[in-house]
DNA sequence: GTTGTGACGGGTC
DNA sequence: CGACCCGCCACAA
């Protein structure tokens, strides 16, 4: 994509930490922005919305506090969300309809 | 410098 | 449960 601008020094220290999120658990925007030491859950959202690293930073990882998904690839609803769904299942993480169960997979 | 917007969160009603 | 409001930070125009 050619709209695609720099990533600041903010969304790049979320994509670091989206990366070490491990395989079969999830993590919430809300603490990716604790682990990236700045921003909140609003500013990390907009970074993965944007994120240029596509595979190499799970996005599809990521959920809300609430534990609905959220977005991925760009989008909150759609075909894509239907892929999130199945990866994160692929991966060992039960999602009951459009959730997840932080409880056990919210490290 | 100012304004509007967003893949959010928490609190209220 | 759902609907609504307010606060939050970073970014683009």
């Amino acid at each position: 994509m050619k709209t695609d601008r720099k990533p600041t020094e903010f969304e790049m220290s979320v994509y670091q930490v989206v990366r070490t999120i491990p395989r079969g658990k999830v993590s919430t925007y809300g603490a990716v922005a604790r682990a990236a030491g700045r921003g909140t859950a609003r500013s990390v959202g907009s970074a993965l919305a944007r994120n240029p690293f596509a595979p190499e930073v799970p996005c599809h990882r990521v959920v809300r506090a609430d534990g609905t998904l959220g977005g991925f690839n760009g989008a909150t609803e759609g075909e894509e969300m239907t892929r999130k769904t199945g990866m994160l299942r692929a991966e060992g993480v039960e999602v009951a309809g459009d959730r997840i169960d932080l409880r056990r997979f919210g490290v």
